[in-house]
DNA sequence: AGCACGCCGACT
DNA sequence: GTCGGCGTGCTC
């Protein structure tokens, strides 16, 4: 056969048994456009569909046995899957037990022909080769840049701080750091993955790069583009030149000339969690693609993730220390009653400072999440309306409708307020808006700003106002806000999750660092140890305690785990193919909560070391159950048997 | 998933 | 002797 007569595609398909390359001919009309790359069109079982795929490789001869079928079409000629993030992917589906094809869907973006006809007219010109940027912010001098240049893995506690930019705008000193890490690999003609959890971090990142770096080497992949624009960036990015990316958590599979450097801002952040299969925090990839590449890594926040200290405590990732002592002032203060009227969660002596504080500058009130559901109180007299069956909160259904109980589920249609006898109900949103009607109140001269996770306020002047804001939708403030209150600690710390204190922290921590210098930070009703972290700004030493904790119950991340869930026989059999291995738990198989039909669900908790052995095993029992199934009868009702389903790396698990 | 192949019962 | 049922297995 001629030489690259053989294409290696790898097919468009969720199923695992397909998750592997096929050989297809050549024909004499594609010669010219097949290049190792391109998106392709392949037919699968002879004669029947056309299927998408990636031509991952150009081969002279094929292992298989059979007759080749011929490649269909080729899509597109430009080259989107380049070799170094086809290994990444196949890597990282391999760790998961997912499909490459998978992480391929996360990484790519779909095509646009039009914007890919304009880009291959006029691709997007890079600009100059920048300076060298000043000194990395909060590191001792050149200690970033020498990790950089020499591919380290590193993590650094943030400078707490807001800063000006030359522009004039405000953000937070991390964001200025990474622009400076990212701006030293462009000047070392090396490109950089910049990923953070969401827009707003994204803003204030890319403000700070405005500052140092042309803007035509800077690139956005993030969910708020438009997908024309979307594509064209990252047709950008598949270019012969050093840029920056910056986006969301599918940046860290971006196409990169000569990457020299992956960092993500605050990595324990939940939205940095893929929710899409097979479910790998960019975290993990980028692990996976720090060693593949030799590039470095660079993980910076406010709190250390326990997992970043995990990868400390063994050595794989250097801690940086922060160049100086900087850290809010926390004062840590009890609940108690306040004479003010309407402030009956806010104790006296903070009370106080922030009135005053708001006569010079932004007060910033942090509250607790209202939850989608709205609450529903009396239309007349406001109070808080209760089940009368059972005492259970009200709430509209998302779908609509009457309201209900959220316990029993009983509607509220007859319902009338015990305190006033009102019989109708108003929506009134819990926590940010009650706590700003209340304040409002309470600071009858002072402007009230309100920020949640439906309006968010990116950022607010200098002017005297209150800001209130549901933790993690607080605007940052020009020059830092001149007091703090984090109002809700308590009853964030209620939440039923592994994860709380950690959450908590982080909460905090992020809300602290928008204070001024000097400004105080309250928090009201919290003590211990997780207090004790915040106020003495010692949030890696609380991540050492947090990681000890889990490693004696073997939790993750001191273990790795899988959920493995199917009807009894698959699990049974999937987690009796891996109980045998070294470092290998089991928990289970218990039906899973719901009732559906007889599912069951085991937990494998694995130490690292075994995490290759267990996802190849439980890969294969996929496999296995995907290619046996068969209809269990022979009626209309084609009900396929629970398929097996696994995920590694849950953060709902344990 | 889909679809072809193939090994047994009722048919021309 | 052959048509077609659906159980079985594979996809280059």
């Amino acid at each position: 056969m001629p030489g690259g007569a053989v294409a290696r595609v790898l097919v468009d398909s969720p199923l695992p048994q397909l998750d592997q390359l096929f050989d297809y001919a050549v024909p004499e009309r594609l010669r010219e456009r097949v290049r190792p790359g391109v998106r392709v069109r392949v037919p699968l079982r002879t004669g029947g569909r056309i299927a998408d795929g990636w031509l991952v490789e150009l081969a002279d001869t094929s292992e298989y046995g059979g007759t080749l079928s011929e490649l269909e079409d080729v899509v597109s000629e430009v080259p989107m899957l380049v070799p170094e993030v086809w290994a990444l992917a196949r890597a990282v589906a391999d760790r998961a037990a997912g499909n490459a094809s998978d992480i391929l869907r996360l990484a790519i973006p779909s095509r646009y022909v039009r914007v890919e006809r304009s880009w291959l007219a006029s691709p997007g010109e890079p600009g100059p080769p920048p300076e060298a940027p000043p000194p990395v912010h909060g590191a001792p001098a050149g200690r970033v840049e020498a990790g950089v240049d020499g591919g380290e893995r590193m993590t650094l506690t943030a400078d707490p701080r807001p800063l000006r930019l030359p522009t004039g705008e405000w953000v937070g000193a991390w964001a200025v750091a990474l622009a400076q890490a990212a701006a030293h690999a462009l000047h070392r003609d090396r490109s950089a993955l910049l990923v953070v959890p969401d827009y707003r971090d994204q803003e204030q990142l890319e403000a700070a790069l405005r500052a140092l770096v042309d803007s035509r080497r800077v690139l956005r992949t993030d969910a708020r583009q438009t997908g024309g624009d979307r594509y064209r960036a990252f047709l950008d990015a598949t270019r012969d030149d050093a840029r920056i990316i910056v986006g969301n958590r599918s940046t860290v599979y971006a196409p990169a000339a000569r990457l020299g450097l992956i960092a993500i801002w605050d990595d324990g952040d939940p939205l940095l969690s893929e929710p899409l299969a097979p479910g790998v925090h960019p975290r993990d990839a980028a692990l996976v693609r720090q060693e593949q590449s030799g590039a470095a890594l660079l993980f910076m926040a406010h709190t250390r993730s326990v997992e970043v200290e995990r990868l400390v405590g063994i050595g794989w990732v250097q801690a940086i220390e922060p160049a100086a002592q900087v850290r809010p002032k926390v004062v840590l203060t009890e609940q108690q009653a306040s004479p003010e009227p309407g402030s009956a969660r806010i104790p006296s002596s903070a009370w106080r400072q922030a009135q005053e504080a708001v006569r010079e500058g932004p007060v910033l009130v942090q509250v607790a999440r209202p939850g989608n559901a709205p609450l529903l109180t009396c239309d007349r007299c406001r109070e808080t309306a209760h089940c009368a069956a059972c005492g259970g909160t009200l709430v509209v259904p998302r779908a609509g409708g009457d309201p209900r109980c959220v316990l029993c589920g009983t509607s509220a249609s007859g319902w009338r307020c015990p305190v006033c006898d009102g019989t109708r109900l108003r929506a009134a949103t819990v926590g940010a808006s009650r706590t700003a009607e209340e304040l409002g109140r309470a600071f009858p001269r002072s402007l009230v700003i309100l920020s949640d996770g439906e309006r968010p306020v990116l950022r607010v002047g200098a002017e005297p106002a209150l800001v209130v804001a549901t933790r993690g939708a607080e605007p940052i403030a020009d020059g830092g806000y001149r007091a703090v209150l984090l109002l809700d600690g308590e009853r964030m710390l209620l939440r039923e999750s592994l994860r709380v204190a950690e959450d908590c922290l982080r909460w905090w921590s992020n809300a602290s660092a928008l204070a001024a210098p000097g400004a105080p930070v309250f928090l009201v009703g919290v003590g211990g140890a997780l207090a004790t972290a915040l106020s003495t700004w010692r949030q890696p030493e609380w991540a050492a305690t947090e990681l000890a904790a889990r490693r004696a119950l073997r939790f993750p991340p001191a273990v790795r785990v899988a959920s493995v869930t199917a009807g009894h026989a698959a699990v049974t059999r999937a987690v009796d193919a891996v109980r045998g291995i070294d470092g290998v738990d089991v928990l289970g198989p218990a039906p899973t909560g719901e009732e559906d039909e007889g599912l069951q669900r085991a937990i494998v908790r694995f130490d690292y070391g075994a995490g290759a052995r267990v996802a190849r095993e439980l890969r294969a029992e996929m496999i296995r159950v995907a290619t046996e199934r068969r209809r269990p009868v022979a009626g209309r009702p084609v009900r396929r048997p629970p398929v097996l389903r696994v995920r590694f790396d849950d953060p709902d698990v344990p």
